[in-house]
DNA sequence: AGAGTGACACGTACGCTGTACGTACGTCAA
DNA sequence: TTGACGTACGTACAGCGTACGTGTCACTCT
């Protein structure tokens, strides 16, 4: 057995997390996990809150860039979009800790950083990146929430959604007749069908700029 | 004192959450602050987590809507996006516990109804409608996540982020060189910023629609 | 009037939580 | 050899959610 370390702790409370959900996590259980004492954890974790710090951290990390330099800048603006959401489907049960959690370390920074670049080469200036680059994220993770939410497991993207609720359609005329679009709930095309939407109008703005300069 | 009711409870534990934070929330405390023993909740209430949900259900139940019927769509659009945040402000604490439970009650859906209805006038068909707004809704939900971690109170919508935080240019020379940009941060610009990209996206899309029928 | 019934406030108790503190044992430096 | 230090661990405490039993009402039905 390799001696305790930070790492090995946070690499159990991910597969905790992953295992019985966010709420089952506990330092005890961690502990129990790696056989060792509970307080053991402390020598190398100054506190549980710091703990799911590192697990968020640790999970952002592993954020895998496909970047293809030679793509046109919207598909590589999609790529590092999609890119998020796969670790959410790695760590689905980490994810609402990640998400959770506010973070400002330099875990977060690299794709942003790699966001940034994207859109400056594309020709926007540092205002509308920075912008841009927020309203894409605030996208993205509303969406994981949601996905996370709603299937807990994230093993089918397609199923049911709330199945016993049933509405009054004389007060929810739309809703009642949606009904059908509501119950089948393809998580992937709705990501895609959002980033679409967000891709095309930052394209348009481009556009717009480069008219107002030129 | 009136007798203790569902009602009053929720109340309290909003009361309790905006005062002092949602981790500081417990039975015990909701209980104390109503001047009761803790287990006379469960006579009002079946258990924590119902708690939470009724506490999100009255809060997004407040969301205070001033459509104007003879506004454009895009404008009438814009204000049900900005009666989401509107409800984020009056109650900063409470949003976290909002968007961080999954709830499908009616309490959620009335918004869903108004919001469906509008893009169904706008002309869009009942599949475009549902994506739309779960895309707006996405954008709605990550941007009150960020706006409510950043700053817990709300208090200032200016503030510096990451105060401490210095990062190398040579790692990050794009986040470097924005380092203004991301300093001074306005939420409601920000937001804005966003929301006129989602709302100029699906005035596209519509023309495209149009174009493709007619 | 008396008996029965249900709703509700409450106290106690159990198993769980995070973590402060003291202790014991290993390795290395002087 | 002696001391210091890092680490593992046990104990202990305050606080948590809530299952369960008890007491006290208001009310209904005989």
């Amino acid at each position: 057995m390799p001696p305790l370390s930070r790492a090995r702790i946070v690499s159990a409370a991910i597969d905790l997390i992953e295992r019985e959900g966010a709420d089952a996590i506990s330092m005890r259980r961690i502990a129990a996990g790696l056989g060792v004492g509970v307080m053991s954890l402390y020598n190398h974790v100054p506190n549980k809150a710091a703990l799911l710090d590192a697990v968020a951290e640790t999970v952002l990390s592993q954020l895998a860039f496909t970047d293809d330099p030679g793509a046109h800048w919207t598909e590589r603006v999609r790529i590092q979009a999609r890119a998020f959401r796969q670790i959410a489907h790695h760590y689905p049960r980490s994810t609402m800790v990640v998400v959770s959690r506010h973070l400002q370390s330099t875990a977060g920074l690299l794709p942003v950083e790699r966001a940034l670049a994207t859109l400056r080469e594309a020709g926007f200036d540092a205002q509308d990146a920075v912008h841009i680059l927020r309203t894409f994220i605030a996208f993205i993770v509303g969406s994981l929430l949601r996905e996370v939410g709603v299937t807990p497991t994230f093993a089918p993207t397609l199923r049911a959604e709330a199945p016993g609720v049933e509405v009054d359609p004389l007060l929810f005329p739309e809703v009642g007749a949606m009904a059908g679009f509501f119950a089948s709930y393809d998580h992937e095309e709705t990501f895609e069908y959002g980033l679409d939407l967000l891709v095309k109008a930052i394209a348009v703005r481009l556009e717009e700029r480069r008219g107002a300069r030129g």
